[in-house]
DNA sequence: GTCTATAAGTAGATAGAC
DNA sequence: GTCTATCTACTTATAGAC
């Protein structure tokens, strides 16, 4: 990357945008509004990024891009030992979405709920970002038919979904849960929620498969 | 409800504004482009809903009730059984939601896309549309409690969000899943889609719980 | 209840000075 | 690289005819 410069207005483009973003989404926040929170005028984000659209594309792959290389050094890690075991690889996959929470430089929750939210953006955009998630797929899905080679790849590969799914949820709906949960519960403990949901996952992904007759009038 | 007179205008914004927030996102989808879809005019909007955040909980508020019935009607008629299985609840929370998909009357797709993104909406309407939910997280989280007594309160209630977060990202990123798995996959079938879905979070609810000693230099 | 017309404000994008 | 000023188009919302 030739960041020579690495443009302190460029750097704070991206930070106002990030937590705008998240804020409010994507769609309900003006360029003017970025500009505003950044402490710069309208014409910075046309000089930095050419337009609205790049803005955002720019906002995703700052983020994206640091958590999937850790997720695949940590795969490599795991990999490195002959036997690799189920929760290591869910964990190496977690953890790296998870940690966000708690980076030093960033704010945090935002961070956490834009790469959830991800996921609802409108279509062009969603597939653009995602990607940047192909060979994170294609590693883990193959790691984790390794670690649970009885299960069926079509069923497997609605499994790495719901378990894509329980992760999403956690990052964006971080406020709905402490909201729920009347100040009992806080996502500060990373360790402790990431060994939580690794659980949770490891127990989805082995359970048996469904029978497939059970139908409406069962219930 | 005062449903006299139905009014063909109001349910055509409805279905319009529906479908464009799905697709779009409803911070980038106008009042112009709603009343351009459902064929009327800008002051209708104005007449039946006043403003646009109206609208907007109007249309999740017309989705949300009758899942949300059907869901309790479901619990009900499982829990007048003396043992309520754990299968038996999950699928009575799960079931009403994904079967948006195939109801007859309406698009299908764009619905389940919207009950999903709700999560990630900006802070305000979240938590108003959110009070809607109030009863069903407190009956669905104690037929959980009774079917798993073994579950700590506060570890049930971290399981209970990985289970909504497998279930709403299945109803948000349906198209992710079928571009994914390149035609292999379709959501057609909801019947065997809710038993896989079933069956992972039941095999997740009843995992054993994390030691929570593993920390960061176990990976 | 539905429409047209219009007010009053905001959107993204650009030109050109410094 | 950063700024002000401005263009054009589109935004929500309202007033008032029918």
């Amino acid at each position: 990357m030739s960041e020579s410069s690495t443009s302190n207005t460029r750097v704070k483009l991206l930070d106002a945008a990030e937590r705008l973003f998240a804020l409010n989404g994507i769609g309900s926040t003006s360029l003017r509004a970025i500009t505003s929170e950044a402490g710069t005028n309208l014409a910075s984000i046309h000089y930095h990024f050419g337009k609205k659209e790049a803005l955002v594309e720019a906002v995703f792959a700052r983020r994206i891009e640091p958590v999937n290389r850790d997720r695949l050094e940590r795969l490599d890690r795991v990999e490195a030992e002959s036997e690799p075991n189920l929760e290591d690889v869910i964990r190496a996959f977690v953890r790296p979405a998870l940690s966000l929470l708690r980076s030093p430089d960033h704010g945090g929750a935002h961070v956490m709920n834009l790469m959830g939210r991800l996921y609802s953006e409108p279509g062009d955009l969603k597939f653009a970002i995602l990607k940047q998630f192909e060979k994170i797929a294609l590693r883990f899905g193959a790691a984790l038919h390794r670690a649970l080679p009885i299960l069926p790849p079509d069923e497997l590969f609605w499994r790495f979904h719901f378990m894509i799914g329980s992760m999403a949820f956690t990052l964006v709906a971080g406020d709905v849960i402490e909201h729920r949960s009347e100040g009992r519960i806080s996502l500060d403990d990373v360790d402790a929620n990431v060994e939580r949901l690794v659980s949770f996952i490891a127990g989805g992904l082995r359970a048996p498969l469904p029978n497939f007759t059970t139908s409406e009038d069962t219930v």
